[in-house]
DNA sequence: GGCGGCATGTAAGTTGTTACATGATTAA
DNA sequence: TTAATCATGTAACAACTTACATGCCGCC
């Protein structure tokens, strides 16, 4: 039986649903507004967009951008915007998450507390950038005052990246501290 | 340029630096004790078996388990334990997530309320069993006192999921109470 | 002149899931 | 006897990444 998810294809016509918009752009704003929650590359989007194209969901509205350039918007269909909120509706599949940071930490005894202490450390760097777009974000989203769209939306997924990056935080603090006191002890072994 | 990820091969001599174990153990430990951070299918643990007893980095210590069944158990050899050192070592990869409940919310503008709220509801409750099953995992974690193993770290681990999994309680109990309000405004320009 | 950004696309490879096939044992 | 669990495996497919190819535009 096929499993109807095929993600990148919502996301497209989620993303066409407020605006036309070209697979550049589309990339563009995975990459710097969702990238909290979802990524996606080339090789999924553009063949995805002529997929969508064949089957009607999106139609392409020519070439040329504001300078003279290559580009193709496209824009979301009637029967497109139907599919999108028959998928809306569904269920949400059980997410697959795999952190590589914590499998490493599991099996940690194997080498030295610094290396541990180093990847904790470098975690905890990357989600403190993130964390400095948030509040960016949270003050654009705020100030733009069009509400109609998904603004309400938004916020409340900005929310949940806050929340979630606090308690990444937190915890990082935690261990780091733990694993210190960890390599004092084995420091005073020697003494 | 090959890119050495690869999880799945770290994830079984991981597993297998700690004990002999066959292919079902592995994904029954995964299954139900790492399953908040990690996921595997047989279709990837049993070709990667395979192929790690090929390049001698595991051994297979013939058939026959506690009863009379078929079964191989495999054992991780010495170049198999310095290779997994070597990839504890090694940064960890860019994670990418990607959470199908913020897609749907973000472009939520398009459907009814209450089918959100849903949504959020149903993620909630997946996670407070999930949250059930961590402070039982950590009670057996305190009670077994055989440590110099990875006692330690896999309470590290824990300890993340359980933080992270109240994040994410906290900001459902805030968009159901959100959501709620959006609700009752909206029935009183009904009345 | 060269670099960076805009823009589209593809080929090859890797990774991962799903569904199926098989069969023994155990407990109800 | 029949369902569940133990146990191994594969084939087909789906999803995804990476690296590359191409070329224009505008700026320094």
């Amino acid at each position: 039986m096929k499993t109807a998810t095929n993600r990148t294809r919502y996301l497209i016509l989620g993303l066409l649903s407020e605006q036309p918009m070209t697979g550049y752009e589309i990339k563009k704003i995975v990459d710097i507004r969702f990238s909290y929650f979802w990524s996606e590359s080339y090789g999924q989007i553009y063949p995805e967009l002529k997929k969508l194209e064949s089957q009607e969901v999106i139609t392409s509205l020519g070439a040329v951008s504001a300078s003279g350039r290559d580009s193709k918007k496209y824009q979301i269909t009637q029967k497109g915007l139907d599919e999108l909120s028959e998928w809306l509706q569904m269920p949400v599949e059980k997410e697959v998450v795999r952190y590589e940071l914590l499998l490493k930490l599991y099996f940690s005894n194997h080498i030295a507390c610094d290396v541990m202490l180093k990847h904790i450390q470098a975690f905890q760097t990357n989600h403190r950038q993130q964390q400095a777009l948030f509040e960016e974000f949270k003050k654009q989203l705020e100030a733009s005052s069009h509400t109609g769209n998904n603004h309400q939306q938004a916020l409340m997924v900005l929310s949940f990246g806050r929340k979630v990056w606090k308690a990444y935080d937190e915890w990082c603090e935690e261990m780091i501290h733990l694993l210190d006191e960890n390599k004092k002890a084995k420091g005073d072994q020697h003494e």
